[in-house]
DNA sequence: AAATATTTTTAGATTTGTCTAAATTTTATT
DNA sequence: AATAAAATTTAGACAAATCTAAAAATATTT
């Protein structure tokens, strides 16, 4: 089946929401998709007419497996494209996601798996998201937030669930990337914010709001 | 300035007849888009009200420097990613022009820089058309069609004009790529067809369909 | 459980790009 | 130069994706 953007985008904020939430409703979709909530009630009529969608009027809804295949499709593509961006053009991670939004709907399936190829089939992307294969299936890490790791404890940062310009402007002044290594020393109760030592920098003091959104596991 | 897919079309659509005409009219543009004429008088004045277009109604049109450089720039993204598809994701050279013609419509000036840069800055696409530069300019090169070439001289095929799936698979089948070495060895009259020795082949006949597209230059 | 607030949907408009059919203008032919 | 033919434009319609404002359904509060 073949889709247009503003479809797959739909689609794909659905996708995003339903992870959290399980049942999506209109009004949250909305705020996602920064449009309004009649607008989302229209497109919610045609991707169920499209049978991507479990919909009752008034009672919420969820992608159903065809819908969800259809998501993790644009989601492998664009996080392939952002993974280009970054390895091949040296674009800064925090500069790919408006171009891969565009990317992602380029519809050659053949350019998908041969540019999967190209990059040597990675399984992450340069947030370090998981990028799924071609059947959907998404690799998985055992990983949490730098919020819940205890303290004095080696990590490795593995993904940043953030990925605004402004969040990644401030993890470059923070020398936090991917794969870099950090330790928990201590834990403000008044704030929530954490001491931490980032290797090879001095110790410095981040929000919980940072924390919350980078994503650490063991260092072997 | 910021234009849609379909505006981008027609602009290359036109400027790719004003190339061989002067002055564009409605029904050569509206077969050339596969569209109706009135379906390109919409366009038309659209064009002309984003300044870039000479249009007088019922007098034919034609590309002011604006939309000249618009249709250059649309033309450098495409022969850029059609580079990119052949030279490092391995498509073979008659199945990039669908991909490619996506692809051109990506927005991102940097994107298209780094990917030039990253391609090393080719001169010419697969077909051997030239790439505009980031000003739009064409570099040139000294070449005449198969058709026009002295029999028993050595030329070496610097580009296809026909970029149709049948014409490249036409071509395949003589061994005839860019970069192949060819003499002509006899002109039959009854239908111009040419007898022609492509290097390491026995010689063979080609249609003078065929030997209008094919471009050459003289082999040094 | 009635009143109020919130959420969601419908109704009707708007924009972009397209179409058909009719009207208009230009070109060609007798 | 009048008429026929061809090319072009206009008028009006439609589909996709969006919007505002109003109506309907559901949820919350007193």
């Amino acid at each position: 089946m073949n889709f247009t953007t503003s479809e797959e985008n739909y689609i794909k904020g659905i996708f995003h929401l339903q992870q959290e939430t399980g049942l999506v409703n209109t009004n949250a979709l909305a705020a996602e998709m920064n449009t309004r909530a009649a607008s989302v009630t229209d497109m919610l009529k045609k991707l169920k007419s499209k049978k991507l969608l479990q919909y009752e009027k008034y009672k919420g809804f969820k992608l159903n497996e065809a819908g969800k295949k259809t998501a993790l499709d644009v989601i492998r593509k664009h996080r392939l494209w952002e993974f280009f961006l970054v390895a091949h053009l040296k674009f800064d991670w925090d500069k790919v996601h408006p171009i891969a939004e565009e990317l992602e709907h380029i519809s050659s399936e053949e350019l998908v798996q041969r540019l999967d190829n190209f990059l040597g089939n990675p399984s992450f992307d340069p947030h370090g998201d998981p990028i799924p294969d071609k059947h959907g299936r998404i690799p998985v890490i055992n990983q949490l937030s730098l919020r819940e790791v205890p303290l004095k404890k080696a990590v490795t940062v593995s993904s940043v669930s953030n990925q605004s310009v402004q969040m990644l402007e401030m993890l470059k002044h923070y020398h936090i990337a991917l794969g870099t290594q950090i330790t928990v020393i201590k834990r403000f109760e008044f704030d929530g914010s954490l001491e931490i030592k980032v290797l090879k920098q001095s110790p410095c003091i981040i929000s919980e709001q940072v924390a919350k959104n980078v994503f650490v596991h063991d260092t072997q």
